[in-house]
DNA sequence: CCCATTCATAACCATTTGGTTATGACGTAG
DNA sequence: CTACGTCATAACCAAATGGTTATGAATGGG
C-alpha cells in the first residue's frame, strides 16, 4: 500500500531473500521443515558442508527469522519457524499479483 | 515431486533468490513491474546508485530470467518477464505449504 | 561530419560470503 | 575427575558482490 518511491529497501525481507539464496541453507530449511526439530549433529550429517559451516548457516537463517533454536543440554535443536516466510510471501503476492495474473489467495498473511 | 535428497541445488532458483536478494535490484524490478517497460536511462533516473551499476544489476536480473532486454535504436528497454518468478512461487508453494497451511492456492505453475 | 546520448564493459576497491581447520565452552558419561 | 560429544566462534582464504570512475561502441541529431 505504501508506494516505494525509488527503493523499498526492507531489512528483513533482504536477509530473508538472501538467507533463501543458498542451496545448502535452502537444503537445511527443506529438511527442517519436512522432518522437522533437528539437531545441528543431525543437520551436519546431511548437509554437505562442516559443522562450523551448519552452524554459521543456521544462523544466518535464524537472523532472517526463518528458524527458531532450542539449547537442550550439549545439543541445540533447530525448527523452521512458521510464519517466517510471511515478508517474502507477502512482497511476491504484491508483486507476483501485478507481475502476472498467476497470484491468488496469498493475501490475508501478516509479517 | 523429485525428492530432494539432501540439497536439491537447483541454478535456476539460486540465481532467482539472490537477484532477488539486493534491494536496488528489487526496487528496479518493482518499477518495471509496475509502470512496464523502461529504458535504462529512465531506471537509472530511479535508482539510487549509478548507471554502469544499474546496468550491471540488470544484467543479473536478465541471468535470473526475471527480466528481457529489448535493444532499440541507442535505447535498450527492459521488462519485467511474465512467468519469471515461477520458479520461486514453485519452492514457496512446496515448501510454503509444507511450512503451514498458510499456502494455497499456488499449484498449476510450471517453470 | 561532428557532437551528444545511451548503454555496456573494464579496471579498480572494500566488503561480504562460503568454505576450511583449529580451538574453546559446555554438558554428559564412565 | 577425566574423557568424549556437541556446538559455536576464531582465524584464515579465495571468490563473489556492490559500488565507483573511466572508457568505448553505437545510434541519432544538428
Amino acid at each position: 500500500m505504501t508506494e516505494p518511491l525509488q527503493d523499498d529497501r526492507n531489512p528483513t525481507i533482504d536477509a530473508q531473500f538472501k538467507a533463501l539464496s543458498d542451496g545448502t541453507r535452502r537444503a537445511l530449511l527443506e529438511y527442517l521443515v519436512r522432518e522437522g526439530e533437528q539437531s545441528v549433529h543431525a543437520l551436519t550429517a546431511i548437509a554437505g558442508v562442516s559443522q562450523p559451516m551448519v552452524s554459521r548457516h543456521l544462523g544466518k537463517l535464524k537472523r532472517a527469522k526463518l528458524v527458531t533454536a532450542r539449547r537442550a543440554g550439549r545439543e541445540t535443536y533447530y525448527s523452521a519457524r512458521s510464519k517466517g516466510l510471511a515478508p517474502v510471501v507477502q512482497w511476491m503476492a504484491v508483486y507476483g499479483a501485478l507481475w502476472s495474473q498467476r497470484f491468488t489467495a496469498l493475501e490475508g498473511m501478516e509479517a
